[in-house]
DNA sequence: TGATTCTATGCCAAAGGTTAACAATACACA
DNA sequence: TGTGTATTGTTAACCTTTGGCATAGAATCA
């Protein structure tokens, strides 16, 4: 995804930030996977294969970077990791990210795009007055496949 | 709330659990402070002016043990800490949680409870198949207050 | 009430993800 | 190519949370 890459550069030198090898590596491992939710310390397994001197706490500053830029996003498991994925295609524009879908039996994450939540937040802006500007939505459930493999086994 | 209390004592016995000065104590904490949202350490230092001889991992077990009960409910504001809080008031029906407004701003968390979800969860049920049993909400924003401070501010 | 059993507690140490310190490196700009 | 400064890699520290273990105490029954 050399577009991303090229407009990473771009909005590292508007901030007066250098552009390092170890920086494009860590955003292009993670542009190479989109969907998948990986951990500081798979990035840096991933990153290490083309790059075998990076240093953890590279990874953590750089990941913090990334998200401070709005280029990826964080995903909290609450099972002791942080994850991240690269975020939505058009970085520029402040829209908002995609949510999870998580299975209780087989752990997959699904994602889905939100559109009845803008319902959700106009009516707590009417009642409340408080302003969303961000929103993070965990559902927990039974996947389509997981559901059908329960029908085969109670048979 | 000794109405909860009871609830309480009931459910340990029936789950061969003992009843305990110290988890006492710990629900009595959270049900004192319905709204609040504390850290373990909070509880624990609230729980010490009655009972200064308890410990921190009595705390942690007992957190564990109320959060499985569902009498109490888990809050990760990714600053760090697990927060808990006491849960909705009537525990044996699984009814939903209540869910979180935060303020960027003031750092104030507001509570709603969710109607317009379920519009969300049967359509996801009908495209996806996915069947949500369980979900957590958190939405970012500003209070009221801190939009009005800023009005008057840049006056 | 007193003995018995086994869970729960308190204390302490360890775990484990993340961050800080700091000297060495390498990017940016001339 | 040389200079200045941000960035990196290494290492150790941080800090919340968990585990181990001996002791205390709740439950049960005589
Ligand atoms: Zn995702
Ligand atoms: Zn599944
Ligand atoms: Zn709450
Ligand atoms: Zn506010």
């Amino acid at each position: 995804m050399p577009n991303n890459q090229e407009q990473f550069k771009d909005l590292l030198r508007k901030n007066g930030l250098k552009v390092t090898n170890q920086r494009i590596a860590i955003l292009e491992a993670l542009s190479d996977r989109p969907g998948e939710h990986l951990t500081a310390e798979e990035i840096y397994d991933v990153v290490k294969k083309d790059y075998p001197d990076i240093g953890l706490a590279t990874v953590y500053r750089t990941i913090q970077l990334l998200s401070e830029l709005n280029l990826i996003d964080k995903l909290n498991l609450d099972d002791g990791y942080v994850r991240y994925e690269i975020g939505s295609e058009n970085p520029e524009e402040n829209c908002h990210h995609h949510h999870h879908l998580i299975c209780l039996d087989c752990g997959n994450i699904y994602a889905f795009q939100d559109d009845l939540l803008e319902n959700l937040e106009s009516r707590i802006k009417e009642t409340l007055g408080f302003d969303v500007v961000n929103h993070e939505v965990k559902l927990y459930g039974y996947c389509k496949e997981c559901i059908n493999n329960r029908a085969v086994k109670s048979n």
